[in-house]
DNA sequence: TCTGGGGTCCTAGGACCC
DNA sequence: TCTGGGGTCCTAGGACCC
């Protein structure tokens, strides 16, 4: 029997991404606590003295959510996700930047071109994260680790951390290990070591409520899941998970580096300063709702994308969340179709609570241009046939 | 000091078809 | 006309990730 050759997977972080950029562009603000996020538009001034003014989280007033911190806001408890109005207590004095998603996705395109120079094998994770293989990849791991980190310096000034293992699951693990600039090199032999000790929280897959019913069943690290017993894990878990949670638990992961994928789903949505009634507020959430539309067109054209299932999101005022969805006899990409296809959908939704949050989707997609090509052969087809 | 916006994948029930 | 088994599509919700 032949075994498969042992994978050499990377997982490559970008350390504070959003944070980092701004510290580029405001080199000022190095060692103190910064926040960036909350919708906050509001730039930095310049003043008389040639320095600038920076608002603080302090004066912060809405119900934005922290998008990303430096490390030194992360010591004040301040970290992603977090609600900017609790942020702003644990942190009164820190800067808060608004988010310039211009410059990070350029510096993203920096560091992964920088990447692919040395290791083309990418899958993209977003804006600040790639897998890489580097099983066909001459050199020693470590030194070619550190190839790549000089490469991302080199190209953007910033700093990463890498994580190499023979699969994703561990790569992702070890790359949060030495976190910032951290380089962290695991086999599966260090399993027991390295990854046991570590909350189960840490693996990716295993989210809040995961964690917290494994909790509940007196289970907390890695360790304790990989020996507990797998009719415990099914029944409360399923087969499925319960499987998988058995197979992460000992390092276990196969899934390929996948360089290349198609959307599947383009949607936007928005969160009103206020809570809006359909009644009340109608005008104003009519004007919203032509306006998620008209937008998600055109981020459909520019993806060359067109979609056949349109559907809405809500969010009423307590958080509960509700979505519709139809399926169109022929895929579009137009702003007044997907408009029309949306407002069907919300008028099969109950309407009497305030809502926080309206978003638009089209889903079922296909190539804008492929269809194109499909329809004109079609055509040719017809004509040569008369 | 209540909780953004953009995604992916999975589950599960019902319709519909053979 | 009392009841199958498999497959696919559609819809709704939820967990999770960056």
């Amino acid at each position: 029997m032949t075994m498969p050759a042992a994978r050499r997977i990377a997982h490559l972080d970008m350390d504070a991404f959003y944070a980092s950029v701004e510290l580029l562009r405001y080199p000022e603000l190095r060692g103190r606590p910064v926040v960036i996020g909350g919708g906050s538009t509001a730039q930095p001034r310049q003043l008389a003295d040639g320095t600038r003014q920076f608002a603080l989280l302090r004066d912060y007033v809405g119900r934005g959510v922290v998008t990303t911190s430096t490390y030194e806001a992360r010591a004040l408890g301040v970290f992603s996700a977090m609600g900017m109005m609790k942020a702003a207590a644990l942190a009164p004095e820190a800067v808060l930047l608004p988010t310039d998603f211009d410059s990070y996705r350029r510096l993203s395109r920096q560091f992964k071109a920088a990447v692919a120079s040395i290791a083309p094998q990418i899958e993209d994770r977003g804006i600040d994260e790639i897998y890489l293989d580097l099983s066909e990849v001459a050199g020693e791991t470590r030194a070619l680790a550190q190839r790549i980190k000089q490469a991302v310096k080199d190209a953007t000034g910033l700093s990463c951390s890498i994580g190499i293992a023979p699969n994703k699951l561990l790569a992702k693990i070890c790359s949060d290990l030495e976190k910032p600039n951290g380089l962290t090199i695991v086999s599966h032999d260090d399993v027991p070591a390295r990854i046991w000790p570590l909350p189960v929280r840490k693996i990716n897959g295993i989210g809040p409520k995961a964690s917290e019913r494994l909790a509940m069943l007196g289970i907390e690290t890695v360790a304790q899941l990989a020996a507990a017993e797998a009719h415990l894990l099914q029944e409360h878990f399923g087969l499925n998970y319960a499987e998988w949670l058995r197979r992460v638990a000992h390092g276990l992961d196969e899934r390929p580096v996948v360089t290349s994928s198609e959307p599947k789903t383009i949607s936007r949505e928005t969160t009103f300063e206020r809570d809006l009634h359909a009644k009340q507020d109608r005008a104003a959430l009519s004007g919203i709702f032509t306006d998620l539309c008209t937008r998600l067109a055109a981020d459909l054209l520019r993806k060359r994308c067109i979609g056949r299932t349109v559907g809405i999101k809500l969010r009423y005022a307590d958080f509960r969340t509700v979505t519709r969805d139809v399926t169109l006899p022929h895929a579009t990409a137009d702003a007044a179709a997907i408009r029309r296809a949306a407002g069907e959908c919300l008028r099969r939704v109950p309407l009497e609570q305030r809502l926080r949050l309206l978003g638009v989707r089209v889903s079922a997609l296909s190539s804008m241009d492929e269809a194109a090509a499909q329809r004109a052969a079609v055509q040719g087809e017809l004509f040569a046939s008369l």
